[in-house]
DNA sequence: GGGTTCCGAAACGTGGAAGTTCCGTATAGA
DNA sequence: TCTATACGGAACTTCCACGTTTCGGAACCC
């Protein structure tokens, strides 16, 4: 109906869509450091190296350019093969890498810099929990479900609220105690908590 | 060395003070619905209908407000009694009343509208942990100490993380997946996570 | 009772950030 | 080559919330 239908050539410049994800990258970093309220748009753009307009261009508020770069967020290493050691507690250990923890002390910042928000804007949260927490919950459950084939847990637990565990405390340590979520504290999660739940008793107390 | 050193007996009305907790704890209900950034003192004064020079009269901004309403939020069931049943888990689960869940989903939205505050303001992010946070974490670990006395759960055991295990999952719980924190999710953790990490074996699985 | 201070209410001044427009330059289509 | 658009940069407008001041009335001390 508009005469956007069947004639969308333009002429002129066109836009140079490969800054998008150098521009979401900095509002990701911006957010990350200041929080949703406190974070401006200049801020923003004087990170990417972008003027103010160029932004409004392509995102029709800071609202909207903050959920797509919550969107747009990189899901880290999803693809990554997940291990198979044979062991639930050597599985969980692997995974915590320097690259894997300092991905995840990012995204824990990019989550309390949206936290005034996730109660406000219920699209943004269900966003925020899709693109940052669900792939590493996923990845645990996974490592669950396979533990369970292999009979070294027994079927019937809460496996769901058991693989939220470590995010949960992760995020209540970096946020309320101000401390590093580093890996001995990740190991100390799973060695006196998460194997416990799962009914699996510490085989290296001393 | 000026003149309110020695004559402070100023003439005129005086200060209502009865009123201070009534503006504090507008302020805190205002927090809990809208967040630090959000919230206006306009916002503060007609909850607590009062006029807003009044609160700057007392208050020399809204940052000290906020602290000040923080720091001097009612430590709850502090006073009350420890339940004492002989059993850990009785213990616990007696401590879920609907009072204490209602007051614990308040401090919950307070927390979650202090979030991005925490990281910038640490003088703020301390008073919150120790009125909010450390009580209902203090009472915790009496309670496994004196398990720990009885010989209900083994000596040697992280007992400062376990105790802040269901305070962190039931902010999880809320502020991610915007589910209620009621009852059933906190036995839930006390049987799922908590015992189990004390080395106590679920006793009713069916 | 006079003077002083507090009260709630409203108007006011101010700064900062969202969003817009303009500029000179660069790039793509006709 | 000419025109229309995107670009970075900066000025600009608009709005909103902090913080101040003023006002009529009430309470308290002398």
């Amino acid at each position: 109906m508009t005469q956007l239908d069947t004639a969308p050539a333009r002429p002129g410049r066109k836009r140079d869509h490969t800054r998008d994800p150098e521009i979401l990258n900095a509002a990701l970093d911006v957010l990350a450091e200041t929080g949703y309220d406190r974070m401006t748009v200049d801020m923003v753009a004087t990170r990417a190296k972008a003027g103010k307009a160029t932004l409004y261009r392509r995102w029709p508020s800071k609202a909207e350019l903050v959920i797509d770069a919550v969107a747009c967020l990189k899901v880290g290493d999803r693809d990554a093969p997940l291990p198979d050691t044979g062991s639930l507690r050597e599985d969980l250990v692997s995974q915590i890498k320097p690259h894997s923890i300092d991905d995840g002390q990012r995204k824990l910042r990019i989550m309390t810099g949206l936290a005034s928000m996730l109660s406000t804007s219920p699209e943004l949260a269900r966003t925020a929990n899709e693109t940052i927490v669900r792939p590493r919950i996923e990845r645990n459950l996974a490592l669950f479900e396979r533990a369970v084939e292999r009979g070294e847990i027994e079927p019937g637990l809460d496996l769901e609220l058991i693989a939220g565990l470590s995010t949960a405390l992760a995020a209540n340590r970096m946020l309320l105690e101000g401390k590093p979520v580093d890996r001995d504290f990740l190991v100390g999660v799973i060695d006196a908590v998460v194997l416990p739940a799962l009914g699996i008793r510490a085989d290296i107390p001393a």
